[in-house]
This record gives structure tokens, C-alpha cells and sequence, in this order.
RNA sequence: GGCGGUUUAGCUCAGCGGUAGAGCACUGGAAUCAUAAUCCAUUGGUCCGGGGUUCAAAUCCCUGAACCGCUACCA
């Protein structure tokens, strides 16, 4: 018997259930099922990950013990999850002492080999960001640089893993296994992620600093760290609880770890390095999905009146109508978007017109001409055999699609089955021949056929629907038992059809027609002469100066450009300035620069400065004229300023901008504020930017 | 900056060397068993732009643009 064991990340318990975990598990539901019609074997898991430093606050601040908060909260997802309709074999909570039991062992056993080693480790640690900072980093105050409270210094030992040792190994494996991560593109992103050394990976934290965790087995004084707690749950469900499937064959490796797109490197590359430490097989594939989009990204205002919850939607609408748009909306892997013209549109055309309606057509010609019980075919002609042979076609084409998880496509497959019967009913037309009684063969052959091939498209779609499936299959006096019913001619005939209503009632909204999107104009590259036109050159003043977190040589300054917010932008002049230095200094901006994130912190433009000496890497700002207010332009004399546009740092490597005679040019052209010069206190020739 | 991806009908996407496709939307018609549902037909495309390879390019190569992802102390 084939196998099929998928699951879920543990999601953190702390967190308000969303679209993102719902989406995840329905994904992970559907897969299951649509393997269980197929006769797999199967096993689902999901669960919570309990432990960190933020249950351990949360619960401090109700007043109770962890262990009774994570108690309480790990029934918002098991609850959802049973309103939900998910049929998860089992619910992993990482307290569970089994879990801990498991982690524990794997922990020793990785210490034993040599694979865990211990590292002092020194600096300014900040008790409100919990984090170390580098001498450099911290503020003008010797404060941390982001909350600017004091900092203490610490000495301390943390465990690492030895996860570079086995850099080599997962490339080779990687290269072996191009299908290992799902889509292809992803896999990708991780081969390149691993051109760079790969560090060891921390895997403690003292008790005395987190205390909510599971101890080190080799030293109690310690608690280990996210990695090895959470990860492992896939692991210790399938062997310290659940260890085989029924057959007795083992439940683990997972066929399918699904999982968002950001915890990708996590899944593929800390989880298998860490397994293979253990010995312990690696899963067959990871599934990375996109992220839905609520709200058009978040383009959309809460002015504009189209604020959408998602959750709401399968309140309003049925559980099934939401699994639906789930599955058949977003092509895996791909991010998509949920807006509410989308959702009834699609619930309207596939569910109710579709497949509600079908149904309901089929019911009701039996009620009315054949007391409520199927008759059996009479004589197979050429619409017939139509429809068998797509219902045989779709049935193999789900079979084949099921690896590559392509939902879906399979889901409009099934669709088109769907629409077969409706049309096949328009060339029969079953209420014609009911008017004349010698055509009763021939209309018992039109309701057979029909009734079987919406008993299969209900069988295929149980996966994704399964209660509207089954309530459906219940109106034309049937069940679906085993995998053996996915095959024409279950049906015998002579079946009790049941009471019935519409499946999907239409929703009765009023839907805007998609609106065609404005074509982006076609940017023309930008001439390197046309360049000094187009920069938007501004006098700022600096308001703010800090340090930035992450980065040694980079401030993180609050400009005024006489805009009215203040701009933050990344400057690298450490090596050349003090922070008081800058402290309310005009400077020059170049404003209409694209923004781009600089070691994470957004930069909203660029500062000019001509280089004072290359090999050090300083610098000395240009100076504006004495009375320039922040946000007066600066031009190129006899330049007229074009139609303000975002320029890429490409654009402007067109241009050279360079010193001459104290004075700020490019190339012939002066640059000026107010009609005065921007001067810079460098050696002619010397370049700015 | 480095690596990768995407760009096809109004919308969402498939096709990935051999006459441009699907679903939804639009327009017209048919039908009246059914949830104002269904069915048929029609409409709608410089397959992002430019160059090249080929008997043949949406598809392969080069180049430009826009958008996106991963990565990076370019600011």
C-alpha cells in the first residue's frame, strides 16, 4: 500500500489564528484526502510549538503559569481546525512529555557525537531587544542603538550546532534531488542561499534568560532554542506517538512538509543538516506556498470600504465554499489574492451554477418521473460514451496530478466533468422526452447517465468539499465508501434518492466586472543627459542620528526635507563623521531616489558627498549655501527641472558628479541652490556621490 | 551589486519550436428540467519592446523595460 504522511509547521500558540495557517491546513487536509480516495494510506499531522519567550510573557502578565496559558490557547487552532472540517491525524503540542522526551534523546545523542559544542560569547547584551550589539553598534550613550536604554556586558555560553560541517553534504543531496523542494524556483533560491559558508546555529539560550523551553540534557542550566524544539515534532509524532500506519509499514520520512514561503530556509536548510546529524532519513519533499494578499497587498485603504477578513468568509459562506476558493484561487506556490468580488464570483459560476445546479437538475427529473428512484441505463450511445470517457479521463489525469500537488488545475478538471452534465443534458433534453411515455427508455438512460458521472464529480471533489460532497451524495441515495468508487457505473439503479436542496445557494451580490488595469507606460532608459534633469536634489536638515542595528559602518538619520514627515535614510558615514557632528547639518538629498533597504532598514534617499580619501572610505558632505531651507531644489544651472521620476541607482551612475574649484559640477555644469554654489571641501576632480 | 523568476484576451492563468488556448467577464441567440441557473455562437491578442538563430519562434539566444523573490555594510 502507498504511503502518504504530510504536514503542517506547528504554529505558534501565541499567535491569533489567520488566513496563513488556515490556508496551510486546508492545503494539507485536501492533499490528504484527495490520497485517501486513492487508496493511500495516510497520515496528517499539525500542532502548536509552546514554548519562548513570548508565552512565557503573555503569561506572566495574565498571572498564570505557562503551562496554563499554552493549556488554554492551543484551542484556538484545535478548534478552528475542528470547525474547519480538517482531519488531522494527530495534534502535536512540542510541552507534550513525549516530544520533550524525544528532543532530549536526539539532543544527547548529538552531543555524544561531537555534533554540539559550546562557545563563550561576549558583548553589550540589551535586556529589552534581548540581543547582543557589537561596541560599534551602540549609540552615542553606549545605549542599545534601538531603544536606546542602557546596555549591560555579558559573558556568556551558548551551545552551537555544527551545521557548516554539513554544507557539502546537503548541496550534494540538493543536486541529487531537484524535486526535493516544491516549485522548482524555490529550490533554486536555496542552492544559491548555500554558495555562502554556512554558519553553525545556535541552539540555546541560558534558563536565567528563557526559562519556558527544553532543558539541554548535558546542561540544565540551559534551555534549547526554537530550532530543535519545534522542528522536531515531525519527527517525534511519527515515532514517539504514532510509529507505523495500520499496515505496520513506519509513518515517517513525511512525503510533504508544507509550509510557507517564509520559513523556507529553515525547512531545507537547518531541518535537514539536522537530520542528517541524526541519521534520521529526510523528508521527500518540501512545499513551499505563497501568501494570500487581503486587502490587494495593502494598496487598499480601510477608506476605500473593501477591507476584507477572510475568516469571516467561511462564517458567511460555508466552510466548503471557503476551502474552495482556497484550493481552486491559488495556483501553489504562487502568492494570491482574496477580495470579495473574486470569492463570489467563483463560489457563483463553479459551486451554484455549476455544480449545485446540476445536481439539483438531476434530482428533481428523477423525483418527478421516476418517483424519487434511479432507474438503470438502458442502451450506451455516443453522448454516453462521451461522458464516461471524460469521467475516465478526469479520474486518470487526478491520479497523475497528485505528485506535483497542482490543486488547482486538478480542481478545474474535475470541473470540467462538471460541465459535461449540464451540457450533455441540453443535447438529451430529459423534460422533452418526459412528455411522451414511450420515450421512457430513453429518458431513464439520460438520468442514469447523469445521476453517475455527478456521483463521481461529488466523489472527486469530497476532497475539497467534503461535507457539501457528502451531502450531495446523500441526495441521490448514495455513500462514499472506498477508493474502489472512483469508477464509472457504481450505480446500479433502483437507488432511494434523498431530500435535496440547492448545494451552494447562489450569493446574491451585486460583483464589480474585473477593471481593466492602466498598461504601465513603457519607461524609455533614461540617457545619461537627460539625467541631471530628472534628480530631485533637496536641502535637508538631519534631525536624528543612530546607529544602525546591524551595521558597523552605517547611520540611520531623520532628515527634514521640508516635507513635513521626516525622511529615514542610510548614510555610510561612520568612518568620516561624528554622530553630533551631523546633528542638524544641511545636507544635500537626492530625493526621487528609489528606496531600498539597507541591512534592513529602509533608506529614503541618498546624501551627497565627495570622496575624501578612497582607501579609507571617508567622505566629506557638500555644503549648501548659509540660508537654504530645507526642501529648496537644487539645479544644474541652465537645467530645467523635468517631471519629477524615480531614478535607480543605475540611472545616476550615468552621470559623473565631481569637484572643481571647491564647487560641486557635472561636468561643465555648475550645481546651485537659490543661485548660489553647493561646494564640497574635497580635492578637485575628486568624485561625489 | 550578485543570482533567479515573471510579463500571453477586460480579469485569473495554461501553453514553452510547428495554424494563439481555458475558466470567468462581454455581446447575440436557443431552451424552460433547474438555484434568473444552463446550452450554442460570436467578440476580443504587435504572446512587454528591440535585435538574432531557424523552413518555422509566445516558445531558443542576445539586449532594453516593468514588476517580483532570494542575497549583499552600494546610501
Amino acid at each position: 500500500m502507498k504511503n502518504f504522511y504530510v504536514t503542517t509547521p506547528i504554529y505558534y500558540v501565541n499567535d491569533a489564528p489567520h488566513i496563513g495557517h488556515s490556508y496551510t491546513t486546508v492545503l494539507a487536509d485536501i492533499l490528504t484526502r484527495f490520497h485517501k480516495i486513492l487508496g493511500y494510506q495516510t497520515f496528517f499531522l499539525t500542532g502548536t510549538d509552546e514554548h519562548g519567550q513570548k508565552v512565557q510573557r503573555a503569561a506572566e502578565k495574565r498571572g498564570v503559569t505557562p503551562q496554563e496559558h499554552v493549556d488554554e490557547y492551543y484551542h484556538r487552532f484545535e478548534d478552528l481546525w475542528k470547525k474547519m472540517g480538517i482531519g488531522n491525524d494527530f495534534f502535536i503540542r512540542t510541552t507534550m512529555p513525549e516530544h520533550k522526551a524525544f528532543v532530549q534523546e536526539c539532543l544527547q545523542k548529538l552531543w555524544d557525537k561531537g555534533e554540539i559544542y559550546s562557545k563563550e560569547y561576549e558583548g553589550w547584551y540589551s535586556v529589552g531587544e534581548e540581543r547582543f550589539f557589537g561596541e560599534d553598534e551602540l549609540d552615542e550613550n553606549k545605549c542599545d542603538p534601538i531603544s536606546h536604554r542602557p546596555v549591560e556586558w555579558l559573558k556568556e555560553k551558548n551551545y552551537f550546532f555544527k551545521m557548516g560541517s554539513y554544507q557539502q553534504k546537503l548541496i550534494d543531496f540538493l543536486e541529487s534531488h531537484k524535486d526535493w523542494i516544491v516549485p522548482d524556483y524555490r529550490w533554486n533560491e536555496i542552492r544559491g542561499f548555500l554558495r555562502q559558508p554556512l554558519n553553525d546555529l545556535c541552539i540555546s539560550r541560558p534558563k536565567a534568560r528563557l526559562s519556558w523551553g527544553i532543558p539541554l540534557p548535558f546542561d540544565t542550566d540551559y534551555v534549547t532554542y526554537v530550532w530543535f524544539d519545534a522542528l522536531l515534532n515531525y519527527v517525534s509524532a511519527s515515532t514517539a506517538f504514532h510509529k507505523t500506519y495500520a499496515d505496520g509499514t513506519p509513518i515517517w520520512p513525511a512525503t510533504y512538509h508544507l509550509i510557507g514561503k517564509d520559513i523556507l530556509t529553515t525547512h531545507s536548510v537547518y531541518w535537514p543538516t539536522m537530520l542528517m546529524a541524526l541519521d534520521i532519513p529526510l523528508p521527500q519533499h518540501i512545499l513551499a506556498h505563497g501568501w494570500w494578499l487581503v486587502n490587494g497587498g495593502e494598496k487598499m485603504s480601510k477608506s476605500a470600504g473593501n477591507v476584507v477578513n477572510p475568516m469571516d468568509y467561511m462564517e458567511k459562506y460555508g466552510i466548503d465554499a471557503f476551502r474552495y476558493f482556497l484550493a481552486r484561487e491559488m495556483v501553489v506556490g504562487q502568492d494570491a489574492n482574496f477580495t470579495h468580488d473574486a470569492f463570489v464570483r467563483r463560489i457563483n459560476s463553479d459551486l451554484a451554477n455549476d455544480l449545485g445546479n446540476v445536481l439539483n437538475r438531476v434530482h428533481r427529473l428523477v423525483l418527478n418521473n421516476f418517483e424519487g428512484k434511479l432507474p438503470a441505463a438502458t442502451s450506451i450511445g455516443d453522448a454516453e460514451k462521451e461522458v464516461i470517457d471524460l469521467a475516465n479521463k478526469v479520474i486518470a489525469e487526478i491520479k497523475e496530478g497528485l505528485p506535483q500537488a497542482r490543486l488547482s488545475q486538478s480542481i478545474e478538471t474535475i470541473m470540467q466533468l462538471v460541465r459535461s452534465i449540464n451540457r450533455y443534458l441540453e443535447v438529451k433534453a430529459p423534460w422533452k422526452l418526459a412528455k411522451d411515455p414511450s420515450l421512457k427508455d430513453e429518458l431513464a438512460t439520460v438520468l442514469y447517465v447523469s445521476a453517475e458521472a455527478v456521483r463521481l464529480s461529488l466523489c472527486l471533489l469530497w476532497p475539497v468539499i467534503p461535507g457539501k460532497a457528502e451531502e450531495g451524495l446523500a441526495m441521490i441515495g448514495c455513500k462514499f465508501q472506498s477508493a474502489d468508487d472512483l469508477a464509472w457505473g457504481i450505480l446500479k439503479g433502483g437507488e432511494a434518492f434523498g431530500e435535496g436542496k440547492p448545494l451552494f445557494p447562489r450569493i446574491e451580490e451585486e460583483v464589480k466586472k474585473p477593471e481593466a488595469q492602466p498598461k504601465p507606460k513603457q519607461n524609455k532608459p533614461l540617457m545619461a543627459a537627460d539625467v541631471p534633469a530628472a534628480m530631485d536634489m533637496r536641502v535637508a536638515q538631519i534631525k536624528e542620528v543612530a546607529d544602525h542595528p546591524d551595521a558597523t559602518s552605517l547611520y540611520v538619520l531623520k532628515v527634514d526635507a521640508g516635507e513635513g514627515e521626516l525622511r529615514t535614510i542610510c548614510s555610510g558615514l561612520k568612518n568620516s563623521y561624528k554622530a553630533e557632528e551631523l546633528q542638524n547639518r544641511k545636507i544635500l538629498l537626492f530625493a526621487n531616489l528609489k528606496p531600498s533597504a539597507l541591512r534592513g532598514i529602509m533608506s529614503q534617499g541618498m546624501l551627497f558627498a565627495g570622496d575624501l580619501d578612497n582607501e579609507a572610505h571617508t567622505c566629506r558632505l557638500v555644503s549648501v549655501p548659509e540660508d537654504a531651507k530645507p526642501g529648496d531644489r537644487a539645479l544644474f544651472k541652465g537645467v530645467a527641472p523635468n517631471e519629477p521620476r524615480e531614478l535607480k541607482v543605475k540611472d545616476f551612475e550615468k552621470i559623473a558628479l565631481s569637484v572643481k574649484g571647491g564647487a560641486v559640477f557635472c561636468d561643465t555644469l555648475a550645481l546651485e541652490v537659490n543661485g548660489k554654489p553647493v561646494t564640497c571641501d574635497v580635492a578637485d576632480g575628486n568624485g561625489v556621490h
